[in-house]
DNA sequence: CTGGAATTTGATACTTGCTATCAACTAACA
DNA sequence: TGTTAGTTGATAGCAAGTATCAAATTCCAG
């Protein structure tokens, strides 16, 4: 969970993607009845590479060659299928990125925009118990977490 | 599906409004060095109207004497001096209520839309300390519970 | 009261983020 | 290799919200 001496700090370099990755995500959607594409790969391709949470313009920036509604279609499914999940910044902006756990939650750095995983974290359960003595029954919820990540607290 | 004692479903009875509320709200910005202007207290008063979350667009609708970016302004500056604080649904549609209290957060209906505010819960210190754990320093979150309220759960 | 500066308003145009359409294309299976 | 159903992408469109700016209003000073 890059903890690590600060490298870069607002600027972002693509991560080398291992077409392993790529690959298995590829397995995941044609399991599940979805076609193996050149436009979705390079969509998948191009998702990977990032290194902290992008956005669908970013996304539609780095592939001039695939088209706009294609990028947000492949952006859409890899939601859907659990293989991206979706980020919401303070500012409301949606953000998505390659999602490692079955469900979980981010801690997001304001400064250098980084992402990590919230783990070791029942917020759920006190949530749901919450709720339950509200004779409210949860159902989902969202949750995301502001701040500095330790590379960038001051 | 709404079993319960169903009152009405999708039909929102705009509350009575009491003038005080409004006078309150607009004693507070005139505190602040605001303005007291007609169209100001319209959409405060239109705001106290609801009963559950609405959206600018509602309230745009329900002030068709009011100009949009006026409605859209005056919520601005509810939200900024906590008159008016936001709520976001499943769908990422931003809706708007009174706050009535410092900070919190929300349990909202899918059936029937209401908001109910979120006590005795602590998941803000859990999610610091939580934070904490791994350098992080915890600025802000944002959290939503989504699910049944007590009258329209099954 | 009244004058006038500063705030506020609102019509309009615009931006941004994202979806609908639909003909052309292509992956996958027989 | 042919068929066909899923996929693509150019385009148009939509919804939410903001920028502009002249006209109107508030409110304080005098």
């Amino acid at each position: 969970m890059t903890t690590s001496t600060a490298k870069h700090k607002g600027h972002h370099h693509p991560t080398p993607v291992s077409a392993a990755v790529v690959d298995d995500i590829v397995a995941q959607l044609t399991r599940q009845g979805y076609r193996d594409t050149e436009p979705r790969r390079l969509v998948i391709s191009a998702a990977a590479a990032q290194g902290r949470p992008f956005t669908a313009e970013e996304l539609c920036a780095a592939l001039p060659c695939v088209g706009r509604a294609t990028v947000y279609r492949g952006l859409r499914l890899l939601v859907e299928t659990e293989q991206v999940c979706r980020v919401l910044l303070e500012d409301r902006e949606l953000r998505y990125q390659l999602s490692h756990q079955e469900h979980h939650h981010h801690m997001l750095c304001a400064i250098c925009g980084l992402s990590e995983d919230l783990v070791d974290c029942d917020v759920e359960e006190i949530l749901r118990a919450t709720a339950d003595r509200a004779g409210f029954r949860m159902s989902g919820h969202w949750l995301e977490v502001y701040g500095r990540c330790a590379a960038c607290a001051d």
